[in-house]
DNA sequence: GATGAATGAGACTTCATTCAT
DNA sequence: TATGAATGAAGTCTCATTCAT
């Protein structure tokens, strides 16, 4: 249990300010002073915390990938068996775009396309968080569970750019709370990539070989 | 066969000019001043042809979006069975925005997270030209290719989700000629949603038999 | 009779709408483009009849001044006695405003305190026209009709300073058709300015004795 | 006796700079560079303190409407009678403008013909100051010391443009120390509107009646 | 530690005006 | 004669950032 000192409490009310400040007009359209009255300080103490707008956006996600890097190991823990590991993560992905909203829409409507942070640590606590992913899909070839010919990077890029998708789509009508909610598409996402990858029951449990003969009859 | 006017091809030469700058500084850090000297004329030819930045940045996509459309329409015209058609989609999805980095750029990188170009008439052309991928989905329910129970909006968002994806990256990355290539996801993104669709062609469309023997070999 | 050329009819045309737009915009928020729109010609068009935004602005009083001063000479040719044509002078110079309005604009509100235009000729001839009042003050203490210690300068300037207030007030609220009109306020200005310049009757024009009696009947 | 603060100090002296330069150059023909040169700060300096050029211009009338008014009040009071009160008025209104022409300036040639002054609170001072000399009249009406068919309005409108038209001519020539200085033409001026509205005196204090004899020697 | 005050740099945009057809 | 096309010059305004208190 740590305490936080003054210093990191005016920190992490900064960071809290610019989150919603750039997430609710954008971060070009949004201003140092927009922060400064959000979190209620001067324009000159945000320059006290981050030498500029720009490493304050770049410092907003940092914590948002270590929190949710750790909840999801948490949660990972749990689960055993990749396939039910691949639930857990597009179950955790979807939810923690759907609880922080504001986090969802600077990751991936600024961030996401930013030369510049691709360049930063934070950008490699990403890619590195992101890997879980690759790290189970091949656990799940290793054990058999998953199709040889699996491409685990093909797969993590259709998890990622569906999420991804339907959370922008629902971040641009402002986050209604109905059947868009990213954790409506949890389960169809969670079936179409294990109808992908997975090896076929049958086909998996069984050796045989077929023999298909032509049926007389037909059937187009 | 038309004569475009002057008038028109200077439009053109700008918006060209405009697609290129905005793509590769990216909207907002990119001046009219940049693009005039890209076009070749003086800042203000650049407003009389476009009242406005804005105007000029959302005059972009209607053209292609437009192109991608009938491109699109005249090769589904020449595919029967709506199987092929999903890929016929897929494919050109992914061949145009390789084709056209710079109209993607702006597209997925600009435009998709601007409010303001949701308000436009191009953006609900955009929406129309979408609404394919439902209508082919639906086409392919209704003939009994596809299972009843799926949901064509959420197999959109895979679709449109994955290829955005993979084209974001590759962009980010400076459109390597390589495995990232957009055009490299067709098939392994084609077999995953046929997957989640397709009605278990064994189970439906032939009346088979299977003769099960034991497998002296042993199978890989 | 003078056929206009088909030159000196467009040039005309031009001014019409110039003073048109000038007067509803405003000189400085007026553009060439809106003349010529209001014109019905091209904006270079403008240019071959005037040399400059500027010049077309001078060249609107011109005639105005001209066709005024004809219409005032004339109107005065009918009138004997110097009061009379005070009061002709009163009303022609309302008048002309009320009937009007966007030359009584350019000059009451842009020409008027515009220190170029003080250099021109245009502006000699206004000076010029003014003396007409000079000289009927003039003529009117030379006659015995007006008060020796009249400064004509002085009243001038009551009268054009007074006539211009009231048509200034009445174009800033849109010209409308009430008391407020320019010409309610011929004479009560004609009797403020006689009262002032006039011999009094009794006193000068004639020698009489009084005799003061005491009033039986009392005298409200 | 108030201390001012910085802000306060640093924004009079933009107004003031302000004046200068807009009645020298005219609103239109300044810029705020112009201003900022003035005051000697920076341009940017200028917006923190107004919001823009036009919120500048019209900030420039409320300080000066403001003194003029109390000013006037504060010399009203030593005054009884109306007469000296109109009289008081008219040498007050000729001061104020001769001893403030940067002001007179931008009142009598920029702002009262603007239409957007006319929304503004500040115009709504103004009517109310100008009101005192209705106010005045009336008061005189009611003594019995004006005559009872004076119409109010219509002497203000003569006393504010009389005024303004000599004091406009008197800037136009660069404020000259000469016989066209403003508060040359207040006695002229009281005594003519005294004319047009006093009773006559005789007919006022007196009852009598006029035995009108022949004169014998006749006369002019 | 916090901030009030100030600013340099630069962007968008407007418009009178010219040139070649 | 008329104009379509183009532009140079300039101005307002914004904002991230710094400095001295």
């Amino acid at each position: 249990m740590t305490v936080k000192s003054l210093k990191e409490a005016r920190r992490d009310q900064i960071l809290k300010a610019a989150e919603k400040v750039f997430s609710e007009k954008g971060f070009q359209n949004s201003t140092i002073s927009d922060v400064a009255k959000e979190t209620g300080v001067s324009d000159t103490t945000i320059y006290e915390y981050f030498s500029s707008k720009e490493e304050l956006l770049f410092s907003i996600p940092r914590e948002n990938i270590e929190l949710s890097k750790q909840m999801l190991d948490s949660h990972l823990n749990y689960i055993s068996g990749t396939t039910n590991k691949i639930r857990g993560m597009i179950y955790h992905l979807c939810k923690y775009y759907q609880d922080n909203p504001f986090f969802a829409s600077i990751s991936l409507m600024t961030l996401k396309t930013n030369k510049k942070f691709m360049e930063t640590d934070t950008y490699k606590d990403l890619i590195a968080y992101y890997d879980i992913i690759i790290n189970v899909i091949k656990e799940g070839m290793q054990t058999g569970e998953f199709r040889e010919d699996t491409d685990p990077y093909f797969v993590r890029s259709v998890i990622l750019g569906s999420i991804e998708f339907v959370v922008i789509r629902w971040l641009m009508y402002n986050c209604p709370s109905d059947r868009t909610q990213p954790l409506q598409n949890v389960d169809p996402l969670f079936r179409l990539v294990m109808n992908g990858v997975k090896k076929d029951k049958g086909m998996k449990n069984f050796n045989f070989r077929i023999k298909i003969e032509p049926d007389e009859q037909g059937d187009e």
